[in-house]
Order: structure tokens, then C-alpha cells, then sequence
DNA sequence: CGGCGGCTTGACTGGTATCAAGTACCGTGG
DNA sequence: CCACGGTACTTGATACCAGTCAAGCCGCCG
């Protein structure tokens, strides 16, 4: 593990390191930058009022639960979690996110945010100061439609992830989490069968409404059914369309289209 | 209270009766139409654009799960859920919405509705086509940013709901419901702690994760230990306190501070 | 090398689903 | 108007999945 690979998950294609210099020019965070869609001018502008390449570490914290709402968050390379916390202290994360993702969202236009975010590993982001990016939207509608895309993209995902914790069960619940991240590695790049999880297994199961020991039997028993291989961290999908199923989820397939 | 506002939030205040010749000048779906930000201008124009009125029955569907994304829906009068469906036929209800509130939004800028929508009772609502609506806004910063508040608030909504169906047990789930119908009808001005639900034990038990047989046994343990009177479909909160508490949302308290 | 946190595995428990039966309610048709 | 049938709801008995408790292992870092 020349571990370099992590560096994978951030953004590889985009370019070798993980200068901060980078430009919007050849950054590839679909979020934003829609190839088919945006103009070379616009990256320009974008470039322009960005904080690019912002470096957080591993616990760090990009906004807290409760502080103002001011900018949302490009990610360009590692990871993050964010998460709700209760009256009585019981903490749910609410989602994670990897490069090209963007996070924040859910404090639109609300005076703060509603949940606070913080790095599983190091991690770069673009801030996006909320205001600027309107401004900007109002010169490039693509911007603006790359926005609500995203916005869609997060609503419909909370909508599957409603469904995942309240019908199905642990096994289900497990294999539609690996799909998932499989997906989305796959979507920018990197193997859909073979990749590092981010985040621990307590992390899994507070995300998935399970308890950590569940979460480690599962992993178990799909590789003793030689659906997976686990090594610690590092997963490999044996069986994913056997994962697909027992997922019972349509929307992994939503952009492969494995099935039918 | 003499201002617009908060007769103006429960449309029964809009019209005594459910006249579809309301204009939106007279209208506040909140979600819209800010009180404070709107000018009377603005109503005229989305008068023009709007399909006002429009009325579904109950069983109807305003859109199904996969038909092309082509606008959102206010609710004027009545309620209505929406729903997703899995390969396997499983449903999971994603949200109950009333009067004053805006479905459809998680088909932004997807080419498809991702979820479906049905009427729970009679119901009219506003269709506001989404190519209009992004017209108008350019005109009008203020609908932008009415907008981008029910998006924030959807997508926190949601983000609440995944710590409810992932921690909480029966009784606080179903104080957690409870609570929050108390909320949003309060908020339209009507009674917090009585008031009618628009839906069956069983769709109360799809959205929240619980068998139809536990949502009726909870609901007579809280009538047994007096914290509500349960008559049907009717419901009186006899101890909201002991309710919030049960609860263990702060955000059922994020618009009324309660407590502390 | 030692300690600590993360992970795994086993034994037991408990909350909720499931199965089953009975009751209340509502719309329909006679 | 009432009889009827079906659906929604309630309540009880039982089963089972996953949580909890407990112990041990692994791997990492100082």
C-alpha cells in the first residue's frame, strides 16, 4: 500500500498531488463543474472566488452544528462526515462524502447549520462562500443548475437512506452501503471492486443504525459467503451483483444499470 | 396577529372555503411567500405562472415515481405523502405534507421524479412549474431565497428523520411524530395539542419504521399513562412536556424553545 | 515492548415483528 | 333504515433479529 492510493480518492485523475494551486481549470468536481456544461470562462470565474485547496486533518472541523451558515464545501480529495447530534447527546451521522461531493447544503438559506461536518482523514476542500455563489449564478446558469442538481442528488439520496434504516435489515443494509460506495468510486474513476473504507466500523454502524459488533458480524459472514473480502480497511466486492441483491436497492443501479 | 402572517399560514384563513379562484395576492403559502419579503408585486406575478387549485382526491397521484421532473407542488388545503418504491416492492413513505408546504423538490434538476406523490384526503396545491419558477426568480431575489429555505428545512427535515428511524426506539419515535404535526400545525395556527391525523396507523408505521400493531400499542400505553387521548383519528396532547422529553428532539423545540 | 483503541466473536437479552384473533368503523347496497 | 362486508384498528402470544455485555485478539504508536 504505497497508500499513495488515497491520495486516490482524492483526486488522481484531477492531477498528480495535491497542490493547493490547483485551478478550477482542471478540477473535476462534477458538483460544480459539469464538463458538458460549463464554459472555460467560468472555471475563471470560479477560481476567482473560491478558497481553494483548504486543508483540513483528520478531526478537524469544517463547521460546527449551530454556527452561522456562510459556505458550502467542495470536497477535492479525502473525506468527511457529518452529523446530527440530539437534545440527549446520541449522535447520527448523516452522511459521508468524498471528493467532488459537496457538503453544507442542508444550511441553505437557514441562519446556521444544522449539522456539523469534520474530516475523516486529511482532507482538501473548496470553501464556497454562499453568497459569492449566487452572485455567480446570476452571470452562469449552468452554475446554478449544477446547484440544484446537487441539491437533488442529496434530497434523493436521504429519501433511499430513509428507506434503508427504517424496512431493511442488517444484512441489506450492509450491502447497500457497499454498493453505494462502490458507485461512487466508480463514478470518478477508481475500481468499483476494490477500495479502502474511510471511515471505522463504529462509523459504519451509527450511519446505518446498527451496532458496531453487527456491522463486524456481517462483514464476516459475506466473506465467509465469499461476497467480499475484508482486510481491515481494505474491501473487494467478490459478488457485487450478489451484494446487489441482497441491497434490494434500485437506485445503486440508478446510474449503472446492472440488472434488467 | 393582525398582520397577514398567521391567519395567513393555515389557508383557512386564505378563503373560508377552498375557492379555486384565490389568487396567490391573497395566498401566504410560507414557503413562497414570505411575509416579510414579498412585495405585492411579486404575488401578481406568480399568479400568472401558477396553476392554482389544483385538486386531487383522495388516492390521486400529482406525480409518479419516474415520470419527467417538470415542476413543484404547494399545498394549499389538505395532505398528501410521498413515497419510494424498491426493486422488491418494499415502500417507505419519505414525508406527510400540509398546507403550506412544498413537495417535489428532490426531482431538482434530475431528469425524473424520484418519488411519488399521492392526495391522503382532498387537497389542492399549487403546481409551479419549475422553468417558470427559475424565470421568476431572476426577477425576483426574494422567491430564490423563499426557495432555497425549503430546501434547507427539507433537507434537515431529513437529515432528522434518518436519527429518528436509526436510534430511537417505538415510544420515542412516535412522541418524536407526534410532536412534530404538533409543531407544524401550530405554526399554521391551529391547535398544538389537538388536531386530526390525516393518515392510517399503517402509513404511520411505514414512515416510521414500525409495524401498524406497534404504533397502536404505543399509542394506547401514552393514553394509559395520560400523555394523550387517542379517539380514532383524533389526537389531544395532554402532556406535550412529558412528549418532548420522550422525544429527545431538540429540533422539535427549534422554532418554539420550550424548554431551556 | 507495552498499552490502548479498534475490531471480532460468543452468550444472552430484549424490543419489536410476526402471527393470530377479535372488535370497531365505514361505505355500500339492499 | 339496516344488513353486510371489508378495512382499519386493537390486543395478546410467540419468535427472532439485533443490541448489550463480556472477553479476547489484532494492530498501531509511542
Amino acid at each position: 500500500m504505497t497508500d499513495q492510493k488515497n491520495q486516490s480518492i482524492g483526486l488522481t485523475a484531477v492531477s498528480s498531488a495535491e497542490s493547493d494551486a490547483i485551478l478550477c481549470k482542471s478540477c473535476t468536481l462534477d458538483s460544480l463543474c459539469h464538463p458538458k456544461s460549463v464554459q472555460p470562462h467560468t472555471l475563471e470565474i470560479l477560481d476567482k472566488v473560491l478558497s481553494r485547496g483548504v486543508r483540513y486533518s483528520k478531526g478537524e472541523y469544517l463547521f460546527h452544528q449551530g454556527e452561522p451558515f456562510d459556505a458550502v464545501y467542495a470536497v477535492r480529495s479525502g473525506s468527511l462526515k457529518t452529523y446530527v447530534v440530539t437534545s440527549n447527546g446520541q449522535e447520527q451521522i448523516t452522511n459521508f462524502y468524498f471528493a467532488t461531493e459537496m457538503t453544507g447544503l442542508s444550511g441553505l438559506n437557514m441562519s446556521i447549520y444544522p449539522v456539523s461536518a469534520v474530516a475523516m482523514e486529511t482532507t482538501t476542500v473548496c470553501k464556497i462562500p454562499f453568497a459569492k455563489l449566487e452572485e455567480l449564478s446570476l452571470q452562469i446558469p449552468e452554475l446554478r443548475e449544477s446547484i440544484y442538481g446537487t441539491i437533488g442528488k442529496e434530497l434523493h439520496n436521504f429519501e433511499e437512506m430513509m428507506l434503508t434504516l427504517s424496512k431493511k435489515n442488517a444484512d441489506e443494509r450492509l450491502a447497500t452501503f457497499l454498493m453505494n460506495l462502490s458507485c461512487r468510486y466508480k463514478k470518478r474513476g477508481y475500481s468499483a471492486s476494490s477500495f479502502r473504507l474511510t471511515m471505522s466500523r463504529n462509523e459504519i454502524g451509527n450511519f446505518l443504525g446498527l451496532a458496531v459488533e453487527t456491522v463486524s458480524r456481517v462483514f464476516s459472514k459475506f466473506q465467509k459467503q465469499q461476497f467480499i473480502k475484508v482486510e481491515g480497511k481494505e474491501i473487494q466486492l467478490l459478488k457485487p451483483d450478489r451484494l446487489s441483491e441482497i441491497s434490494g436497492n434500485a437506485s445503486s443501479l440508478d446510474d449503472i444499470k446492472i440488472t434488467q
